[in-house]
Order: C-alpha cells, then sequence, then structure tokens
DNA sequence: TTTTAAATTTTTGTATACATTTTAGTTATA
DNA sequence: TATAACTAAAATGTATACAAAAATTTAAAA
C-alpha cells in the first residue's frame, strides 16, 4: 500500500501482495506454517524474494514467528485501543482542516454504505476512515495506521459480512460533526464508533468459538 | 530491541545494530548514500544479510530511498505528535496500572537524571519513558513506539546534550502524579513534557542552521 | 558550449548452491 | 512404555553468480 506500484512490479512485490491477499481471504488461515520454499516454488520464484516479502508481511504483523498470525481477543483490544487514539485526533483534525471536496467524499461513503454491495459497502467504509485519517497531514500517523490496516481488514471484515447495525448511521453522526466543525464531538463520535465496533468484533468472535 | 539476541547473533543482525548504530552517532549522517556492495565489504558480510538490515531499518525510518534518513521539521512535529497521543496515553495507564517495584524504578531514573554523567543521564531519561509505556500492556502500541525509538534518539541526543533545562523537574512531576494515582493530571504533564521537549529540539534545530 | 546519444560502470534484483541449524523420526536402552 | 541418543530430513542463513536496471561517463552533433 505504501509502495509505489510500477507497471512491471518487482517479483519481491508480486509475492508480496499475492501472499498478503491468501492470508486476508482465508486461503492461508492463522496458524499457517510459512515455509519459504514452498512458497517459493507455489509462487514460482525462488527463494530471495520470497524472503523479503515475508519480512514485510512480518512488519505488518500478519505473520510471527514463521506462522500466519492468529490474533487474539488481546490483540483486537490493543489494536482498537491505538485506532481510538490515532483515529479520534484524525476525526478531530478533520473538523478544523478537511476540505468541502473531501466531506463530501465522506457523504459518498456514507450513501454506498447505504446502497452498495457487500464489496462495495466493505470499500466505502474502509475510505471513510482513510480520508479521516490523511486529514491528520501526519505522514507518521497514517503510515502507522497503514500498517494496522491489514490486521484491521482480517476483522472488519467480519463487522460488514455481519452487518453491524447503526455502523453507517454512526458514521454519518461523525460526519455531521466534522462538517459542523465541530472537533470535540467529532472526537468522542469517532471513539464511541470504535469501541462499538470493537465490541461487536469481540462478540462474535466469542460467539464463533 | 524486540529482536531476542542469543549468544552467537546471525550475521543479519550484527550488520543491522552497527548499521544502526553508525546512523544513530553520527557515523553515516543524514543523505549518506546506502550502498549494499560498499557495506557488506566494510562489514566482512555478503549482500544477503546486509540487504535484509537494510530493509530493518528502512521499516524504522532510518533509511528512505537508499539513503541515510535526513528527518525535517515536520517529521519531528510529527512524531511528538503520535507520541503524545500514546505516551499521554500510556502515563494514564501507569497512574493505575504502575506497581510499586516500577515506581521506585522511575525515581531511580530521576535521580540519575540530576547526578549522572551524560550517558547515564540519556539511558535514564529513555528508560523513565520506557517504563511508562510498558504500563500500557499494549504490546502494539509498545511496539510502535519502539519502531520510533531509533528516531526519538536522535533527537533526544541533542536536547541532553544541551542540557534542557527543567527537563528532570518535569519527569519528577510526572512521577508524583503517577504515585498519587492521579491519571489526569500525569496525562496532561506528560503532554506538556513532551510539547516542551519539541519546542526545544525545534529550537535547537533552528538556531543549528 | 550545450545538448543528445551511446557506451560503460555501478548497483540492484533474482537465482542458485552450500553450510549450518532445526525438526522429526528411529533405534536402542532403562 | 518411556526416555535418551542418534540419524535422517527439512528448513533456514549466508555466499556467490549473473542478468536487468540505473546511474554515470564519454563521445558526437547542433
Amino acid at each position: 500500500m505504501t509502495q509505489n506500484d510500477k507497471n512491471s512490479r518487482s517479483a519481491y512485490h508480486q509475492a508480496y501482495e499475492v501472499i498478503r491477499d491468501r492470508i486476508l481471504n482465508g486461503d492461508m488461515p492463522g496458524g499457517t506454517k510459512i515455509v519459504e520454499e514452498k512458497l517459493a516454488a507455489e509462487l514460482g520464484f525462488s527463494r530471495t524474494p520470497i524472503r523479503e516479502s515475508l519480512r514485510q508481511l512480518s512488519n505488518e504483523g500478519l505473520i510471527v514467528n514463521k506462522k500466519v498470525v492468529k490474533p487474539t481477543e488481546k490483540d483486537l483490544r490493543n489494536l482498537f485501543q491505538v485506532r481510538i487514539l490515532l483515529e479520534g485526533f484524525s476525526a478531530k483534525s478533520a473538523a478544523t482542516y478537511l476540505p468541502e471536496e473531501d466531506l463530501n467524499c465522506l457523504s459518498k461513503c456514507i450513501e454506498i454504505g447505504r446502497k452498495g454491495t457487500a464489496e462495495e459497502i466493505m470499500d466505502a467504509n474502509e475510505r471513510f476512515h482513510e480520508v479521516i485519517v490523511q486529514s491528520s497531514g501526519n505522514s507518521l500517523m497514517i503510515e502507522t495506521i497503514d500498517r494496522m490496516k491489514s490486521t484491521i481488514y482480517l476483522f472488519r471484515k467480519t463487522v460488514v459480512l455481519y452487518n453491524r447495525p447503526r455502523l453507517i448511521d454512526e458514521h454519518e453522526e461523525i460526519y455531521e460533526a466534522i462538517k459542523a466543525r465541530d472537533g470535540e464531538k467529532a472526537k468522542q463520535l469517532m471513539e464511541d464508533h470504535l469501541k462499538e465496533d470493537l465490541d461487536f468484533c469481540l462478540h462474535i468472535l466469542r460467539s464463533e468459538r
């Protein structure tokens, strides 16, 4: 995501994307042992670029100890705790700095959230948060959240697939607060929103056991 | 830092440490072009482990575009913005959860901060923040700050070398608030403390131009 | 002289080979 | 049967070779 993708991507980058997608799609479920040579054979590259991609995936937390990550409830809480801090701040920034144009984008996301297909909804929800985070104007913050994205995705799928009630309504409330340029309210609503997300995820996780 | 260092460290890990230290010590100042083969020859390894170490260093932000990072004023602001959020939260946690034992550790750090050598003071100050961050009990938060450490160090050296007035006093105030189990105050003091640090760094950066 | 193009060198990306370490399996002994 | 010790296999870490790409230099033309 951070990578600047040229037309003919390097083997390393291709490998990275394929493996990442496999993990995110559940083709390589949590706990799967990662073996360099096996992946190299499967993807048709040598071990060298595979290794690099694995290091990258480890850095994003998708691979831990040569195994596909299997995030625990604790991980989920930790993740949301950090998101609450960073995205709460971002929401406040957005209230001050977000240009009209991006406001429209948020509004569009909400609209798709109400009418789109499951796939579209998921994308729109991700974009909603992305636009707000961008408004922080803090590249380090953006990168930090970016790094968490994969794991977030792993969970967000759950939230949308199970169709959490009120999710879009909450987005709309946040949007209204930003539009009204009420930073404190936007921040508070974002924090509440993420807490709701967390609770919902936890609930589903537990019922799946 | 996160790595579990065995007795005989791998070439990759050795290379990582050497290069990192060179950057932090100023032996490889910001802007220095990174050439794999050159480093390999210098350190006596092949390019393979060098490459891996470089990727790691890129991940920590010490290397950008095959060059040693030269952080801008904007980077400094961004860094401190994130620290304020994460360490502010940590300070609040510390007020609730920090055990007696760690309180003593903080107190010790303050003592060294008043009496130690420049080297000792720098270590003690780092430890002070580290103990507090640990108390968040959030491994993701800890790792995130860990990842920023190198860059923080690059700047903190400045702060200590120029001997910022009140630095230790502020630590002591934070310590007192934590000891009194006043979370909100601890958080506020930590935020103020970091803002002071930022201002001091900015001031020095500017006067050095 | 400046600009453009060709050629050369440097640097990186990738594959492969080998040595070391880790893991799994097997046999032997208590 | 359980445990230890050994062996075999698999997997990783590292070095090296080579090809592709990028950067630099050199030469030629405007």
